[in-house]
DNA sequence: CTTTAAAGATGACAAATGTCATAAAGAGGT
DNA sequence: ACCTCTTTATGACATTTGTCATCTTTAAAG
């Protein structure tokens, strides 16, 4: 099977072309590391899946996937992200991408480039998680948008009170952050100051009353 | 790996499993007919992925599928289906199954078992399709469809959740319902027992994406 | 009248949480 | 270079939380 893999990162490029090359029956054709270049290797050679990364310079991965699915409705896109960025799974899944998987998963990304090209979809097991929720808040119209911004509260800061919302408590936070378990305190301390809480589950509570 | 392989169908089963056997690293522990032996054999054997069908006579697979998952929430569990049965789907993912796919497609799913033993979640192509209509056709009607006495919460404890979903932390809880703090303590120790939560927030979050 | 079951309470205890003061490291602007 | 802001980290501390074993009271069932 052959495959391109895309990512802004040229040492992510190496590290799974030598791993998944490794595992045996996939071919990496050609890497590259921006959305635009995802679109002219595409072209050029129609590879039976393309592995892309979300975040990247020039053109970001969503928006190259979403050319490609235009012109190329068949062809069978993975996007790699780092951690679940909620906003990009409703688009990646609209736009027909065939996989949203953890780039960290390293050893899970083969089986799922298999089952890509034996004509699944696959998605990771922590963004799975998310999609009942982000269902339910993306799709029925109401009230939702809570503008988080006007409440001083940073990308960070709303980073947590999602994880804070997910159940999760400061060590598992600070773990899927790559934090400290004390800054994570930090965090939600201040976090509650700005909304004018008093824990984590008025946090949790405001979260779904505000989406 | 071994996988259990549960459908109505004793000859299905049978192919499937010379299939997956054929394919090398799998093996078929046990092969059951029903959502009532899919549980019973899970138990005992406690395979690395149940594969089990929809549609069965004695339970369906959905509801063994609820069991299993609520008693052991690591299990895999990959649902197979005829057609794209719309109305389940939604409903699977709720759950927490791993997989959603077409059982015609036979060469596909030994590569999403594969997938989904190394922790992803698969769905069928034809599935997925349908998954932007179903998001924005489930979220408006039904809802609420969680039953809470099914998981033997009471109504008090029931009342209690409400408040523990509105912020209130035990004294005030207590004060509410003219209780006391203690009390209130012991009731959410067994609610979050009896649902397998580890925290009151865990319990909010619980309370609103089942509501 | 016993026996049993339930609802409620208490105290002890460990763990998690929230607050605060403080500090190191880095980036940017002057 | 100096200052400032941001991000991250610590440690100390008081409170809250969840768990458990043990009671009392009340009500129901035999």
């Amino acid at each position: 099977m052959n495959i391109i893999i895309v990512d802004d990162d040229a040492l992510v490029s190496l590290s799974l072309k030598t791993i998944l090359e490794a595992s045996g029956d996939i071919k990496v054709l050609a890497t590259g590391i921006s959305g635009k270049e995802a679109i002219s290797l595409y072209e050029e050679h129609k590879p039976d899946v393309l592995l892309m990364d979300i975040r990247m310079e020039e053109m970001n991965g969503l928006d190259a996937a979403c050319v490609i699915m235009d012109k190329y409705p068949d062809a069978k896109i993975l996007l790699l992200t780092t951690f679940a960025d909620d906003e990009y799974i409703i688009k990646a899944i609209n736009i027909g991408a065939k996989g949203y998987i953890l780039k960290q998963a390293f050893d899970t990304i083969a089986p799922a480039i298999n089952a890509v090209y034996n004509g699944q979809t696959v998605f990771g097991d922590e963004i799975m998680h998310k999609i009942p929720t982000l269902m339910s808040t993306s799709s029925n119209g109401e009230q939702s948008d809570f503008n988080w911004e006007a409440h001083d509260i940073s990308p960070k800061e709303y980073e947590i009170i999602c994880l804070v919302a997910e159940g999760l408590n400061n060590k598992e936070i600070a773990n899927d952050l790559f934090l400290s378990e004390g800054t994570v305190r930090n965090y939600i301390s201040t976090i509650l100051e700005k909304l004018s809480l008093r824990d984590r589950t008025q946090l949790a509570c405001f979260y779904y009353k505000h989406k």
